[in-house]
DNA sequence: TCAAAGTCAGAACGGCGTTCAAACTTTGTG
DNA sequence: CACAAAGTTTGAACGCCGTTCTGACTTTGA
């Protein structure tokens, strides 16, 4: 890499920081590329050599968060033992929404609107971040499911209700995981996105004080239909009432 | 109500007319008052007689729209006969997926990031709905509370849990309601709410080609866990794959 | 050495919300 | 009826935005 392609790179990753911190501090509308270019000491226009446009350079900044996203909700699942199936998916769950609060303008722009007039490309923003936020909720039905089919399994999901590159995706991970496994895995992924949704908008807390506590308390009932063992959960890790 | 009355209530109504059209064809950003004005034939800056500023304009259509989903699940659930407890959640879910993905864009102003730089005034953009949907909702968990209980009232929630307000109002609607019944209400909503949020913003297209399915899955196995008779349910209304 | 490629500033276009002064219209009262 | 007060509307202006374009400047590599 010569001379040239580093200082592209060091300008670049500046673009993004500065872009990052605007939107923590200002909210989407502050990341524009007239007031980052401002803060460098850059013209408006001199940024359209490193981004297409607008909407590319959020896009980025979708994948980086994202991203960032799944590094955390993994570690926290994998500091769990692989055989506490339901501590792990209390640490998948619990990660997810302490992310998702510390970092409500990253959370607002994966899962919501993310800017104004902002169109995601074709196949998302972040589809390598996304599979792995699948295959990661499908590891963790995947392990429930013997515990969970006999409740589980009693709705008729066939292969063909998915996307085929999800379903070839799955099918190579965890061969012999039936679809209904699947179909499970998205509904323990809304179930977890509902309330945490529910507080980043503000829709909770007008009506809770205690946000974390309804949240654990979900996750519980999560468990409990999965036929997991809810008490072990309960002791092993207390909700925080943080936040 | 004068001559000059009456021109103002009908320029008003055109005006959150047209912004209603604006905003369902060209999404959030289209909702422009200078727009407006041009498709009216008035000045962009006269519309400021009748709203102090955009965001005022987009509060009142928050609150219509808001107003105009609970009319609509209300009507679902009070079509369904009253002793008819998992009918009525039922009807309740399926009328909030069908406006919602029938409404996307009002789903997307309600729940969530509203328009660029909007912020809502204090107490929300529409509290009088908000209000509804919760009472809406705690009478739903109030009748399923007997068959819940037992499962449901494990976590230890507290009135003081709740803001004041909530807390007061529920308590003079539904005497004897403990709060626990309270915070699975909250529960229920956030389950309704995970899923839908992720179809209406395109999470759940491009995992799974029939969300409906999903979604229905998801309200039987929420009957389920309210202890409710899921096989009665899923005879009286099979999902219809639509959407 | 020198042309090609990359990087930048600055002006420009059209869009936006908002403000303001000035004109015009309706209203209600003396 | 007359006339001031109140309400309505316009059009210009300010400052913001994304984006495009031209021209100057710098680095690169043959």
């Amino acid at each position: 890499m010569g001379r040239r392609a580093r200082l592209r790179a060091q300008t670049t990753a500046e673009i993004k920081a500065i872009a990052l911190k605007h939107l923590s501090e200002g909210g989407p509308d502050a990341v524009s590329l007239r007031a980052i270019g401002r803060e460098m000491g850059m013209s408006g226009s001199a940024i359209y050599s490193y981004f297409d446009t607008r909407d590319a350079l959020i896009t980025t900044l979708i994948n980086d968060i994202y991203t960032s996203l799944l590094d955390q909700v993994e570690t926290a699942r994998d500091a769990v033992a692989p055989d506490d199936i339901a501590g792990r998916i209390l640490a998948w769950g619990q990660a997810l929404r302490v992310w998702s609060l510390a970092n409500p303008e990253g959370f607002r722009l994966i899962y919501g609107d993310p800017v104004a007039g902002y169109h995601a490309p074709a196949g998302g923003p972040a589809p390598e971040a996304a599979k792995r936020a699948c295959l990661g909720l499908t590891e963790l039905a995947a392990a429930a499911w013997p515990y969970a089919k006999t409740t589980q399994a009693s709705t008729d999901h066939q292969w063909s209700d998915f996307s085929p590159g999800l379903a070839d995706t799955i099918r190579e991970h965890f061969p012999g995981l039936p679809p209904a496994a699947v179909a499970l895995a998205l509904r323990m992924w809304g179930r977890m996105h509902g309330l945490i949704s529910l507080e980043v908008y503000g829709h909770l807390g007008t009506q809770t004080g205690d946000p974390a506590k309804l949240y654990h308390a979900e996750l519980l009932d999560l468990l409990r239909s999965l036929g997991l063992d809810v008490e072990h959960a309960r002791r092993a890790r207390t909700p925080h009432s943080s936040a």
